[in-house]
DNA sequence: AGTGTATCCTGCAGGC
DNA sequence: TGCCTGCAGGATACAC
Protein backbone atom coordinates (compact mmCIF):
# COMPACT_ATOMS: atom_id res chain seq x y z
CA UNK A 1 0.00 0.00 0.00
CA UNK A 2 2.37 2.04 1.59
CA UNK A 3 4.48 4.46 -0.93
CA UNK A 4 6.06 7.73 -0.68
CA UNK A 5 2.84 9.58 -0.73
CA UNK A 6 1.11 7.41 1.54
CA UNK A 7 4.09 7.34 4.18
CA UNK A 8 4.14 11.29 3.74
CA UNK A 9 0.71 11.75 4.80
CA UNK A 10 1.16 9.94 7.70
CA UNK A 11 4.08 11.68 8.34
CA UNK A 12 2.20 15.28 7.98
CA UNK A 13 -0.54 14.20 10.46
CA UNK A 14 1.78 12.44 12.91
CA UNK A 15 4.12 15.60 12.83
CA UNK A 16 1.66 17.78 14.44
CA UNK A 17 0.44 15.28 17.14
CA UNK A 18 3.46 13.11 18.65
CA UNK A 19 6.09 15.86 19.26
CA UNK A 20 6.29 16.13 22.49
CA UNK A 21 4.87 12.84 23.87
CA UNK A 22 5.75 10.66 26.45
CA UNK A 23 5.36 6.59 25.92
CA UNK A 24 4.30 5.28 28.87
CA UNK A 25 3.00 1.88 27.80
CA UNK A 26 3.86 -0.89 25.08
CA UNK A 27 2.09 -3.10 24.23
CA UNK A 28 2.96 -6.19 21.98
CA UNK A 29 0.52 -8.68 20.17
CA UNK A 30 2.57 -9.62 17.45
CA UNK A 31 6.55 -9.88 18.55
CA UNK A 32 7.07 -11.05 14.75
CA UNK A 33 7.27 -7.47 13.69
CA UNK A 34 9.87 -6.71 15.54
CA UNK A 35 13.11 -7.28 15.02
CA UNK A 36 14.08 -7.68 19.49
CA UNK A 37 12.77 -8.97 21.76
CA UNK A 38 9.12 -7.63 23.21
CA UNK A 39 10.89 -7.22 26.48
CA UNK A 40 14.10 -5.86 25.22
CA UNK A 41 11.78 -2.80 22.62
CA UNK A 42 9.39 -2.49 25.63
CA UNK A 43 12.71 -1.34 27.79
CA UNK A 44 13.91 0.69 25.85
CA UNK A 45 11.04 2.79 24.52
CA UNK A 46 9.41 3.07 27.90
CA UNK A 47 9.10 6.74 29.54
CA UNK A 48 11.01 7.97 25.90
CA UNK A 49 9.32 11.00 24.60
CA UNK A 50 8.90 11.72 20.63
CA UNK A 51 10.57 14.51 19.67
CA UNK A 52 10.62 14.25 15.71
CA UNK A 53 8.64 12.83 13.03
CA UNK A 54 10.27 12.05 9.68
CA UNK A 55 10.56 10.10 6.48
CA UNK A 56 12.88 8.51 4.15
CA UNK A 57 11.95 6.68 0.88
CA UNK A 58 8.84 4.38 2.53
CA UNK A 59 9.61 4.83 5.96
CA UNK A 60 8.69 6.32 8.71
CA UNK A 61 11.15 7.54 11.06
CA UNK A 62 10.27 8.80 14.72
CA UNK A 63 12.91 10.45 16.71
CA UNK A 64 12.61 10.19 20.40
CA UNK A 65 14.59 11.38 23.47
CA UNK A 66 17.46 8.87 24.63
CA UNK A 67 19.32 9.30 20.71
CA UNK A 68 17.39 6.12 19.55
CA UNK A 69 15.08 5.87 16.81
CA UNK A 70 11.78 4.55 15.68
CA UNK A 71 11.29 3.41 12.22
CA UNK A 72 8.22 2.26 10.81
CA UNK A 73 8.01 0.19 7.86
CA UNK A 74 4.24 -0.42 6.53
CA UNK A 75 4.55 -3.18 4.22
CA UNK A 76 1.43 -4.22 2.54
CA UNK A 77 -0.81 -3.52 5.06
CA UNK A 78 0.51 -1.66 7.54
CA UNK A 79 -0.96 1.45 9.41
CA UNK A 80 0.11 3.77 12.16
CA UNK A 81 -3.02 5.10 13.53
CA UNK A 82 -2.71 8.00 16.28
CA UNK A 83 -6.05 8.33 18.45
CA UNK A 84 -5.98 11.38 20.44
CA UNK A 85 -7.15 11.38 24.33
CA UNK A 86 -10.58 12.78 23.53
CA UNK A 87 -10.83 10.36 20.70
CA UNK A 88 -12.84 7.48 22.66
CA UNK A 89 -11.83 5.06 19.62
CA UNK A 90 -11.55 1.44 19.68
CA UNK A 91 -8.38 -0.62 18.97
CA UNK A 92 -8.28 -1.70 15.20
CA UNK A 93 -8.27 -4.67 14.01
CA UNK A 94 -4.84 -6.76 13.36
CA UNK A 95 -3.64 -4.57 16.37
CA UNK A 96 -0.07 -5.14 16.54
CA UNK A 97 1.77 -2.76 18.69
CA UNK A 98 0.11 0.04 20.78
CA UNK A 99 1.82 2.83 22.71
CA UNK A 100 -0.18 4.76 25.22
CA UNK A 101 1.09 7.58 25.34
CA UNK A 102 0.96 10.85 28.18
CA UNK A 103 -2.83 12.50 28.06
CA UNK A 104 -4.60 8.80 27.07
CA UNK A 105 -3.90 9.33 23.55
CA UNK A 106 -2.67 6.07 21.78
CA UNK A 107 -0.52 4.58 18.61
CA UNK A 108 -1.78 2.15 16.98
CA UNK A 109 0.32 0.12 14.80
CA UNK A 110 -1.61 -2.55 12.89
CA UNK A 111 -0.89 -4.74 10.00
CA UNK A 112 -3.23 -7.62 8.87
CA UNK A 113 -0.36 -9.35 6.92
CA UNK A 114 2.55 -8.59 8.69
CA UNK A 115 4.55 -7.35 6.16
CA UNK A 116 5.67 -4.47 8.01
CA UNK A 117 8.81 -3.91 11.03
CA UNK A 118 9.20 -1.64 13.82
CA UNK A 119 12.94 -1.27 14.24
CA UNK A 120 14.78 0.91 16.99
CA UNK A 121 18.32 2.51 15.96
CA UNK A 122 20.92 4.48 17.24
CA UNK A 123 21.28 7.90 15.21
CA UNK A 124 24.66 6.30 13.74
CA UNK A 125 23.16 3.10 13.07
CA UNK A 126 19.68 4.50 10.86
CA UNK A 127 22.70 7.06 9.11
CA UNK A 128 23.83 3.71 7.73
CA UNK A 129 20.81 1.82 7.25
CA UNK A 130 19.86 5.10 5.38
CA UNK A 131 22.76 5.42 3.36
CA UNK A 132 21.27 1.91 1.45
CA UNK A 133 18.46 4.16 -0.32
CA UNK A 134 18.81 5.62 -3.54
CA UNK A 135 18.24 9.25 -3.70
CA UNK A 136 14.25 11.27 -2.12
CA UNK A 137 12.26 11.64 -5.92
CA UNK A 138 11.36 14.89 -4.75
CA UNK A 139 14.56 16.05 -3.84
CA UNK A 140 15.86 19.03 -5.54
CA UNK A 141 19.31 17.72 -5.23
CA UNK A 142 18.35 15.00 -7.68
CA UNK A 143 18.98 17.05 -10.85
CA UNK A 144 17.51 15.62 -14.54
CA UNK A 145 21.15 15.12 -15.25
CA UNK A 146 21.82 13.16 -12.15
CA UNK A 147 18.83 10.75 -12.78
CA UNK A 148 20.07 10.15 -16.18
CA UNK A 149 23.30 9.22 -15.21
CA UNK A 150 21.76 6.66 -12.38
CA UNK A 151 19.62 5.24 -14.80
CA UNK A 152 22.59 4.59 -17.26
CA UNK A 153 23.88 2.34 -14.73
CA UNK A 154 21.44 -0.45 -15.15
CA UNK A 155 20.14 -2.28 -18.27
CA UNK A 156 17.38 -3.96 -16.10
CA UNK A 157 13.83 -3.14 -17.32
CA UNK A 158 12.71 1.06 -15.85
CA UNK A 159 9.74 -0.28 -14.18
CA UNK A 160 11.81 -2.70 -11.74
CA UNK A 161 14.41 0.10 -11.64
CA UNK A 162 12.11 1.99 -10.19
CA UNK A 163 11.05 0.23 -7.53
CA UNK A 164 15.18 -0.40 -6.50
CA UNK A 165 14.80 1.40 -3.12
CA UNK A 166 18.64 1.27 -3.83
CA UNK A 167 17.81 3.21 -6.63
CA UNK A 168 15.66 5.49 -5.91
CA UNK A 169 13.67 5.87 -2.60
CA UNK A 170 9.55 6.18 -2.14
CA UNK A 171 8.49 4.81 -5.61
CA UNK A 172 6.24 2.08 -5.31
CA UNK A 173 4.41 -0.52 -8.08
CA UNK A 174 1.44 1.92 -8.24
CA UNK A 175 3.22 5.06 -8.35
CA UNK A 176 5.80 3.40 -10.96
CA UNK A 177 2.93 2.82 -13.47
CA UNK A 178 1.29 5.91 -13.55
CA UNK A 179 4.34 8.30 -13.80
CA UNK A 180 5.40 5.56 -16.61
CA UNK A 181 2.31 6.56 -18.47
CA UNK A 182 2.74 10.04 -17.70
CA UNK A 183 6.15 10.18 -19.43
CA UNK A 184 5.07 7.88 -22.40
CA UNK A 185 7.80 5.38 -21.52
CA UNK A 186 7.06 0.99 -21.81
CA UNK A 187 7.96 -0.34 -18.56
CA UNK A 188 10.05 -2.97 -19.88
CA UNK A 189 12.32 -0.55 -21.61
CA UNK A 190 15.88 -1.16 -19.83
CA UNK A 191 16.90 1.94 -17.83
CA UNK A 192 19.99 2.79 -19.66
CA UNK A 193 18.15 3.12 -23.07
CA UNK A 194 16.35 6.19 -21.86
CA UNK A 195 17.71 9.54 -23.68
CA UNK A 196 18.67 12.17 -21.67
CA UNK A 197 14.84 13.84 -22.65
CA UNK A 198 13.27 10.55 -21.62
CA UNK A 199 14.57 10.34 -18.00
CA UNK A 200 14.00 14.64 -17.92
CA UNK A 201 10.22 13.67 -18.69
CA UNK A 202 10.52 10.14 -16.30
CA UNK A 203 11.67 12.57 -13.54
CA UNK A 204 9.13 15.31 -13.84
CA UNK A 205 6.42 12.71 -14.14
CA UNK A 206 7.52 11.07 -11.04
CA UNK A 207 7.85 14.23 -9.41
CA UNK A 208 3.72 15.47 -10.38
CA UNK A 209 2.31 12.48 -9.43
CA UNK A 210 3.75 11.76 -6.36
CA UNK A 211 2.77 15.46 -5.67
CA UNK A 212 -0.92 15.11 -6.89
CA UNK A 213 -1.04 11.78 -4.99
CA UNK A 214 0.37 13.77 -1.33
CA UNK A 215 -2.27 16.12 -2.11
CA UNK A 216 -5.03 13.50 -2.37
CA UNK A 217 -3.52 11.91 0.99
CA UNK A 218 -2.41 8.61 -1.29
CA UNK A 219 -3.98 5.74 -2.56
CA UNK A 220 -6.77 3.85 -0.86
CA UNK A 221 -6.82 0.27 -2.90
CA UNK A 222 -7.99 -1.54 0.36
CA UNK A 223 -6.21 -1.20 4.13
CA UNK A 224 -4.06 2.36 3.59
CA UNK A 225 -5.57 4.69 6.24
CA UNK A 226 -4.19 7.88 7.34
CA UNK A 227 -3.11 8.52 10.81
CA UNK A 228 -6.33 9.86 11.64
CA UNK A 229 -7.85 6.48 9.79
CA UNK A 230 -9.25 8.42 7.05
CA UNK A 231 -9.18 6.85 3.35
CA UNK A 232 -6.51 8.30 0.69
CA UNK A 233 -8.39 10.09 -2.72
CA UNK A 234 -6.01 9.55 -5.59
CA UNK A 235 -7.68 6.48 -6.38
CA UNK A 236 -9.97 7.73 -9.24
CA UNK A 237 -7.11 9.74 -10.43
CA UNK A 238 -4.80 6.50 -11.58
CA UNK A 239 -4.79 5.81 -15.43
CA UNK A 240 -3.53 2.49 -15.85
CA UNK A 241 -2.74 0.62 -12.78
CA UNK A 242 -5.75 -2.29 -12.27
CA UNK A 243 -6.69 -1.11 -15.18
CA UNK A 244 -6.33 -3.88 -17.24
CA UNK A 245 -8.76 -3.85 -20.15
CA UNK A 246 -10.14 -0.25 -20.05
CA UNK A 247 -9.71 2.10 -22.60
CA UNK A 248 -6.59 4.30 -22.66
CA UNK A 249 -7.92 7.31 -21.10
CA UNK A 250 -5.64 9.49 -24.28
CA UNK A 251 -6.43 7.00 -26.98
CA UNK A 252 -8.59 4.44 -25.89
CA UNK A 253 -6.11 1.39 -26.72
CA UNK A 254 -6.99 -1.15 -24.09
CA UNK A 255 -4.45 -0.92 -21.34
CA UNK A 256 -2.35 -4.30 -20.98
CA UNK A 257 -0.99 -5.74 -17.91
CA UNK A 258 1.72 -8.17 -18.24
CA UNK A 259 4.02 -9.48 -15.26
CA UNK A 260 7.68 -9.27 -14.53
CA UNK A 261 10.16 -9.22 -11.58
CA UNK A 262 7.18 -10.75 -10.22
CA UNK A 263 4.87 -7.69 -10.56
CA UNK A 264 1.84 -6.93 -12.22
CA UNK A 265 2.86 -4.00 -14.70
CA UNK A 266 0.22 -1.29 -16.24
CA UNK A 267 0.46 0.36 -19.42
CA UNK A 268 -0.56 1.56 -22.56
CA UNK A 269 0.44 -0.44 -25.58
CA UNK A 270 0.18 2.54 -27.87
CA UNK A 271 1.16 5.42 -25.84
CA UNK A 272 4.38 4.02 -24.37
CA UNK A 273 5.40 1.81 -27.16
CA UNK A 274 8.20 -0.92 -26.83
CA UNK A 275 10.85 1.10 -29.32
CA UNK A 276 12.13 4.65 -29.52
C1' DA B 1 24.50 -8.11 -13.48
C1' DG B 2 19.89 -9.44 -14.13
C1' DT B 3 15.88 -12.49 -13.87
C1' DG B 4 12.71 -15.90 -12.41
C1' DT B 5 11.08 -18.12 -8.30
C1' DA B 6 9.91 -18.70 -3.65
C1' DT B 7 8.97 -16.84 0.89
C1' DC B 8 6.96 -14.14 4.58
C1' DC B 9 1.20 -13.57 5.68
C1' DT B 10 -4.00 -12.76 5.33
C1' DG B 11 -8.21 -11.29 3.04
C1' DC B 12 -11.06 -10.78 -0.59
C1' DA B 13 -13.08 -10.98 -5.35
C1' DG B 14 -14.40 -13.81 -8.97
C1' DG B 15 -15.27 -18.17 -11.25
C1' DC B 16 -17.51 -22.40 -11.18
C1' DT C 1 -24.18 -21.02 -0.86
C1' DG C 2 -19.48 -22.50 -0.85
C1' DC C 3 -15.03 -23.97 -2.27
C1' DC C 4 -10.81 -22.94 -4.90
C1' DT C 5 -7.69 -20.01 -7.26
C1' DG C 6 -5.44 -15.92 -8.04
C1' DC C 7 -4.09 -11.65 -6.70
C1' DA C 8 -2.60 -7.71 -3.63
C1' DG C 9 0.62 -1.22 -1.87
C1' DG C 10 6.74 -4.61 -0.09
C1' DA C 11 11.16 -6.74 0.47
C1' DT C 12 14.56 -10.37 0.51
C1' DA C 13 17.03 -14.65 -0.47
C1' DC C 14 18.26 -18.01 -3.71
C1' DA C 15 19.68 -20.53 -8.00
C1' DC C 16 20.88 -19.93 -12.69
Amino acid sequence: MPELPEVETVVGQLATSLPGLEIRGVAVTRPDLLRESPRRFRSALLGARFLGVGRRGKKIVLSLSGEQLLVVSLGMTGQLLFLPSTAEGEAPPFRAVSFTLEPGAVLHYADARRFGRLQRFTPREWESESARLGPEPLDRALTAGSFHRILALSRSPVRSWLLDQRRVAGIGNIYAAEALFKARIHPARPASSLTPGEARQLLTAIRDVLREAIRAKGTTLRDYRTAAGESGGFSPSLRVYGKEGNPCVACNTPVKRIVFGNRSAFFCPHCQAEDQ
